[in-house]
DNA sequence: GGTCTGAATTGCCAATTGGCAACAAATGTT
DNA sequence: AACATTTGTTGCCAATTGGCAATTCAGACC
């Protein structure tokens, strides 16, 4: 059902049935299997993803090496690397699907189509764009002045069925701490 | 001289004559001495500023009550808060001068007047937004996952003159740190 | 069922950061 | 200049979090 897509941008802005459309026609189901990469380190991104199901994270190395996760996405969010894509440059992290993913699949041609013919288009996804970094930085915002066990709540809070789908390493690193801290966090949780 | 503000926004697109001439025309220079409010918490946020000298400091509080310092703006940046003028809700957070600063200011009414009338205004701005908002999540990032030497190392890179124009207080609060710990800090980097 | 592999937990201890009181320095006011 | 106020520093100790090795657990595979 690829007008999964236009209903959802239909919140943010007018599609006539022409656009939905459009849209229908051009773009396409993608599967994913876990542990496969949507978007590698060091490459141009091109593409767009709207998930229909499943979940990706987005993750690079700092400068020590570690691998530091910064961002899951799941049912309804976009998958891309947002920077990559509008400034033409090389991704500086990697996106992989953490478990099975279905997306609807938009090359940058038929993003540019979309650009052209819709006249909403860019209104609309610049609405979502703002939206996102701005739900994205609250949160992080949050991860700096706050102790582990109150960003771990706070997690349970915002990505409610994460927490079930991805390893809790990757969850430790999100939010900045180790597997060894959030073992203990949740070990603690229970106990009261 | 008014013309800095379509200077600084050529380099993200075109703007002719007219255009600029326009900018000039609906937009006024507005001075604050420090401690000034620009953005009151509560209150919907119908102006944006470009700032000519000076810096402000954005900040609410938690629900400790703590306030939490999130961002500063200095010269050539936008001030204002984004969610609130894009959304039309209250200003979670307070925006107040934190040296004497000069800005250029433009009403909710010549922000829309801009927005009809130059072709290329709502693109120039949804792409120094986007890169704010990028370069915003990118270094909160660091803060949450680097220890808070190396935050406050990377903060001197970052912002290189704002240390001197702010009071500590609230570097340690924009690092997620008490100031005794900053404190602790910058003297141990000094007997190095 | 047995084996293997990676994820998650736990104990122990170290390093980092926070909290508080006291003090010093800088700034503003009269 | 004298005073008050705010800002920044320091010492002391507590709380939080990290690091590492050992162990347990869970799922994949044969």
């Amino acid at each position: 059902m690829q007008n999964h897509l236009a209903n959802h941008l239909s919140q943010f802005g007018k599609l006539s049935e022409k656009d939905s459309n459009l849209i229908a026609n051009n773009t396409t189901l993608v599967n994913f299997k876990a542990g496969e990469i949507f978007v590698e380190a060091g490459k141009n991104v091109n593409k767009v993803g709207f998930i229909l199901s499943g979940v990706f994270r987005y993750f690079f190395y700092d400068k020590e090496g570690n691998e530091i996760t910064s961002l899951f996405m799941s049912e309804n969010d976009f998958v891309t690397n947002i920077n990559s894509f509008y400034e033409y440059i090389p991704s500086s992290g990697t996106i992989v699907a953490e478990t099975e993913c279905v997306i609807i699949l938009i090359s940058r041609e038929n993003w540019e189509l979309f650009s052209k013919e819709i006249p909403s288009w860019n209104s609309i996804l610049q609405t979502i764009t703002n939206k996102a970094l701005l739900t994205k930085t609250n949160f992080q915002r949050k991860l700096i002045s706050q102790d582990a066990t109150t960003s771990y709540l706070d997690f349970l809070k915002q990505y409610p069925t994460i927490i079930q789908r991805v390893s809790l390493i990757h969850v430790a690193s999100f939010l900045g701490i180790t597997k060894f801290s959030l073992s203990r966090i949740r070990k603690q949780i229970t106990l009261e």
